[in-house]
RNA sequence: GGAGGGGUGCCGGAGCGGCCAAUCGGAACAGACUGUAAAUCUGUCGCCCUAAGGGCUACGUAGGUUCGAAUCCUACCCCCUCCA
């Protein structure tokens, strides 16, 4: 065990961090020099994770740092059913075989940032599937709770309350999720700050079977590219951890200014101080927010992936948005010769467009160049040059190669 | 078991015999403005015919009535609310 500083302390338990339920205790618990077990769990319902997870994801790497142990808990059972956190509708079920594959893509990106020597993987099916928990079970678990406590939660009194549907299984979800903690006898539960509900379900059965409360670790929801909504793949508006240089640098380029500053904290180890600097430069309006975005961009990236690709990254995000000169390696479409096909039919074959009549709207609406040079009516892909450059939109390209 | 409400385009949600490829809002896309910001403004937003214009598929599923249906009828499937 390493032991813990000022600076440490204050690292890991402020930045980042919305509410700690409860702080005293915790600091009791990492004093005692005794390593703890720190539980994050995540539904295998979907692949990918991306920003918003990688906050969460940091914090359990501090952690590890100094000496404790996570126990990554793969929710086969509850992702079968749906989190009902955040939703107004019910989700599908998830089917074993869409599990297990989701499951292994997510391990796989979970230690890219998380220690995987400092990991303890459980599933929940070790304790959940057929022969190891009975009606008898269920019962002795639902017992415990009554309606009103969860009716009492936010999503749930107004799903209620505007008549929507709640499902049975929708209400087991925390009891399960509160049972794991149970059955790995964690010591501090980590997750976002809509999942409070779900970890005090925790605290509480572990209380009833004689065990310590976990404590609870709650860190703020990143909110997405769009400035809008938080950060989740449905709605479109993530950085995922696997996105490529180029990709990971431009979207964090777009996302609003507003946001810099948050990113920085809860994505990055910059140093406070320096954020801080950053960010009395900008509200003073000594310098264009442009630029310390990039700064950021750049420290995502090379945290991601390397100061290599951030720099090529960055080089070429100045060279193609801002001098709004050509890519590096622009997709070919071989036209045969002789071919009498309509460009909109090309760009759409090339997948520049999801139809003709798209690609026409968008030469209409000036979205399609050639050479430069705007295109407003669909011509025959015979008059097109060789190796002519075809823009659609701001980013798409395409270049023409004639066979002989 | 009983009573009622509903299934419409990516989502929400109008329409309730022709004027409906379907009002409107959101998302998305494009253009203008920019810092690929954000906000704003404008436009587009089923597919095919290179345009005018035309055609084809679409409003849970399958049939039917009608010159004509998302709209009416029948059956079926699914969802929700309430009572028991």
């Amino acid at each position: 065990m390493k032991k813990l500083s000022e600076t440490d302390l204050k690292k890991l338990l402020k930045r980042g961090v919305t509410q700690i339920i409860n702080e005293e205790e915790l600091i009791k618990m990492l004093e005692s020099g005794k390593p703890l077990r720190l539980k994050q769990g995540f539904d295998p319902s979907f692949t990918d994770i991306h920003m918003g997870h990688v906050v969460g994801l940091r914090k359990l790497r501090q952690f590890q740092e100094l000496g404790h142990q996570v126990v990554l808990i793969v929710g086969d059972w509850t992702a079968r059913i749906g989190d009902p956190t955040g939703r107004s509708l019910t989700r599908p079920m998830l089917t074993a075989e869409q599990v297990k594959f989701n499951a292994q893509t997510y391990m796989e990106q979970f230690f890219r940032i998380v220690d995987k020597d400092k990991t303890e993987v459980r599933w929940q099916s070790e304790w959940f599937d057929k022969g190891k928990f009975g009606l008898e079970d269920v019962i002795r678990l639902t017992a415990k709770f009554t309606v009103a406590q969860f009716l009492a939660r936010e999503d749930f009194a107004k799903r209620y309350a505007e008549g929507h549907a709640i499902a049975i299984t929708e209400l087991m979800y925390p009891l399960m999720q509160g049972y794991d903690s149970v059955m790995i006898e964690a010591d501090v539960e980590f997750g976002g700050t809509d999942q409070v509900f779900n970890c005090m379900v925790g605290r509480q059965l572990q209380e009833m079977v004689g065990q310590r409360p976990q404590q609870v670790f709650l860190m703020p929801l990143l909110i997405g590219t769009d400035g809008a909504q938080k950060m989740s793949k449905s709605l479109g508006n993530y950085i995922g951890v696997t996105d490529p240089p180029n990709e990971m640098y431009g979207k964090t380029m777009s996302i609003n200014d507003e946001m810099i500053i948050p990113y920085m904290e809860l994505l990055t180890d910059m140093p406070d101080k320096e954020i801080e600097h950053h960010s009395a430069r900008m509200s003073e309006g000594k310098i264009n927010p442009m630029e310390i975005k990039k700064l950021l961009a750049n420290e995502l990236v090379k945290d991601f992936w390397d100061a290599k690709s951030a720099g090529e990254a960055a080089a070429e995000f100045a060279r193609t948005v801002q001098h709004k000169e050509l890519p590096d390696d622009i997709p070919v479409l071989t036209v045969p010769a002789g071919s009498d096909a309509a460009l909109s039919a090309e760009i759409c074959r090339a997948g520049l467009a999801k139809s003709r009549s798209e690609a026409r709207r968008l030469m209409q609406q000036s979205a399609v160049e050639i050479n430069g040079k705007a295109v407003t009516e669909d011509i025959e892909i015979q008059k097109v040059d060789d190796g002519s450059i075809i823009k659609v939109g701001k980013r798409r390209f395409l270049k023409i190669k004639r066979t002989k």
